[in-house]
DNA sequence: CTAAGCGTAAACAACC
DNA sequence: CGGTTGTTTACGCTTA
């Protein structure tokens, strides 16, 4: 019965798997035929994935085929047979699909969030891909489900029918057979999954963290609900026929929004976004998202919302979930209107994916000639508002002005927010540059806790971007990473120079701001030596500086104890007091968009909060803290109109991850030659 | 609007 | 004498 469209040259001719893996790879053509080469084989990879998006929907076609044939085959045999089946019927066991509800519904994000979350910045161009992979994953599974899905049903209608008809155990055994043998082709598909996954892995297209879980594949053969199945079933079988796009004019931003089912968070999220596989919290960064009002609904559906049927350019309102569902059936059936707008949709995708890829390009060429050009005359470096440099986190508006690399008090007038090195760009900031400044958000003394300068030191230390620290905090970062915890004025100069490619330029200027600082300070010491003197840290009186409100936002990250690259044992503890006070981490959204540093979010929050209660109980006269989230979020928060075409993707990027070559730290600096020695 | 923190500029003194 | 180290004052800007 499945010679047809089961020909397969590697399994046996009823194995349904074959089925799977010949439509899989030959889906050109509706019909199976037999050229296993890869249609794609000369595209790049972004097209492949495209050309696999299409390959999806005819492969769903054929399956939707053979589901069809397969149910005429069945029920011809039934009405041979004409016996019915007397017991044993109404549930077997053995076909049941092991039903998990909320997980039934992988969600694959709308157009609309997508741009959400690009223009909020939270994923890094990394996350991005696996995010679009991921997407991509998930249709095709998706799609797996709802051909099971269907097979189940047609199966389990035909037992009925036999039930009614009187048929024959061994009729029943045969279907009982069948269904065993769709299983183990959703098990192969998932194979077929995973390894896609694998190759694009290896292809550099995934970057998925090797503790992470690459996708959170879900057994095709779990969590499937008839009802809901039939829904996807119909949602995606449409995309097979044919083109047409009449239907599809509302274009990809009206695409239905994504609800995320949260019956099962675990799943869900997982599926949702990578981060939460490593940090459940994640969604701490997309709070606002809508799909949180269906969250709660029992009945999350990704194509409704708020009592509406999102289905793109429907909005049909249903009053209720099963009302939605008659509607999804009876509006949007298989037909041809709801195929094009399938394939505009998966087209959606696709653009979002090149995108992607263009503004990955982007970033590596800023970041290339930032890197390069660190030597040239200022007019480069204007050190973002952007927060970018996701390493400057807190106040990266305290970078410098424009021009005037040294003028860092002079925010002004938003200017060609040059993105330095890794940051984050935001749609905002790329193109309308307004006045997004968000200047001193955090300006006090933030004393950077070493981790905040480990973690970005190489950019810092390459990048002529003013750092977004007070002197007073540089000043106490230099001395408390010394071994002795005392440096003499020139060393302090040779730490500013060596650690920030900024200071390298304009030295009458910042060393004149070191030199005030350390005498305006009280925490700042001079202590006599017996060849000079040096000057050390009252950590006491630095942290009374100024007594700060905790402006609360726990979400904000920091990184602290886990880069320890600066942090002595010594002055951990009071790195992690004072962290409580100016904690304002290098991390921050970009952070958390970050799939492996997102995980440290938690712990690290945890932490910090614990650092927090430390100082808030031990320094009574201070109650430090701030809100880096909020000194960075403004810019990825603010909303913008994204520009499909123009639209910037909010590129987080991995801090560290790349610097380019090493600064030369001996060479002459512009303004003075400084000498590097001491230490 | 005010106060406080910060950065910058600059005058000035002591010292090497 | 010139440069460095320190101190101090003033001013402008930003944020709370």
């Amino acid at each position: 019965m499945f010679q047809c469209v089961f020909s397969s040259s590697v399994l046996q001719p009823h194995s349904t798997s074959c089925l799977f893996k010949h439509l899989f790879y030959h889906s050109a053509t509706p019909a199976s035929q037999k050229q296993p080469e890869p249609i794609y084989s000369k595209k790049t990879e972004i097209q492949r994935q495209t050309v696999r998006a299409h390959s999806v929907k005819l492969f769903i076609f054929s399956a939707l085929q053979v589901a069809r044939q397969l149910l005429l085959q069945q029920q011809q045999q039934q009405q041979v047979s004409g016996l019915k089946s007397p017991k044993r019927n109404d549930k077997q066991p053995a076909l049941q699909v092991p039903v998990s509800v909320a997980m039934m519904t992988p969600q694959v994000i709308t157009p609309q969030q997508m741009q959400q979350i690009l223009q909020q910045q939270v994923l890094s161009p990394q996350q991005l891909q696996v995010l679009l992979q991921q997407q991509q994953a998930l249709m095709l599974q998706q799609q797996l489900q709802e051909f099971y899905k269907k097979q189940q049903e047609q199966l389990q209608l035909q037992l009925l029918q036999q039930q009614h008809a009187g048929k024959q155990p061994k009729e029943q055994q045969q279907v009982a057979t069948q269904q065993l043998a769709f299983q183990q082709q959703l098990l192969q598909m998932q194979q077929l999954q995973q390894q896609h996954l694998l190759s694009l892995q290896r292809q550099g297209l995934l970057t998925i963290q090797p503790g992470q879980p690459a996708l959170p594949l879900q057994p095709l053969a779990q969590g499937m609900i008839p009802t809901e199945l039939q829904q996807l079933w119909k949602e995606v079988t449409s995309a097979h026929s044919a083109e047409e796009t009449t239907g599809s004019n509302h274009s990809s931003l009206d695409l239905t929004t994504t609800c995320v089912s949260s019956s099962a968070p675990s799943k869900t999220s997982l599926i949702m976004n990578p981060h939460a596989s490593t940090n459940g919290q994640l969604s701490v960064h997309t709070p606002k998202r809508e799909s949180l009002s269906h969250e709660e609904h029992p009945h999350s559906h990704p194509l409704y919302g708020h009592g509406v049927c999102k289905w793109p350019g429907c909005e049909a309102v249903c009053e209720d979930f099963q009302s939605f569902l008659k509607h999804l059936n009876s509006e949007h059936a298989l037909d041809d209107r709801s195929t094009a707008q399938c394939r505009v949709q998966m087209q959606v995708v696709q653009q979002l994916e090149l995108q992607l890829a263009k503004d990955k390009e982007r970033l590596q060429a800023m970041m290339t000639h930032l890197h390069v050009k660190s030597t040239e005359p200022k007019a480069a470096p204007q050190p973002l508002n952007l927060v970018s440099s996701v390493t400057l986190s807190k106040s990266a508006s305290e970078a410098s002005p424009q021009s005037l690399p040294h003028t860092p008090t002079t925010p002004t007038a938003p200017i060609t927010p040059v993105t330095q090195g890794p940051s984050v760009i935001t749609t905002t900031s790329m193109h309308t540059v307004g006045p997004i400044r968000r200047r001193y958000s955090d300006k006090y003394n933030v004393p950077i806790s070493s981790a905040d300068i480990a973690q970005n030191q190489e950019f810092y230390k390459n990048a002529e971007v003013r750092p977004p620290f007070t002197y007073a905090s540089l000043i106490r970062q230099a001395i408390l990473e010394s071994p002795e915890k005392q440096l003499t004025l020139n060393e302090i100069y040779n730490w500013f120079t060596r650690m920030f490619a900024y200071f390298r330029r304009n030295a009458a200027t910042w060393k004149n701001a070191v030199r005030h600082n350390l005498s305006l300070h009280k925490c700042f010491v001079r202590v006599e030596n017996v060849k000079g003197a040096v000057w050390t840290v009252d950590e006491v009186e630095f942290q009374k500086r100024r007594p700060q409100k905790i402006s609360g936002n726990p979400s904000l990250i920091k990184n602290m104890q886990t880069s320890h690259a600066y942090c002595t044992p010594l002055n951990a503890a009071l790195q992690q007091a004072s962290m409580a006070e100016n904690s304002i981490p290098l991390y921050t959204t970009a952070s958390m968009g970050n799939p492996t540093l997102g995980n440290l979010a938690s712990a690290i929050r945890e932490e910090l909060n614990g650092a927090m209660e430390h100082t808030n109980s031990n320094e009574s006269d201070s109650s430090p803290g701030r809100s880096p989230l909020q000194a960075v979020h403004p810019v990825h928060v603010k909303e913008e109109p994204l520009d499909p075409e123009e639209a910037e993707g909010p590129l987080s990027l991995v801090t560290t991850a790349n610097h380019s070559p090493d600064f030369d730290h001996d060479r002459d600096y512009e303004d003075e030659p400084v000498n590097e020695d001491m230490e």
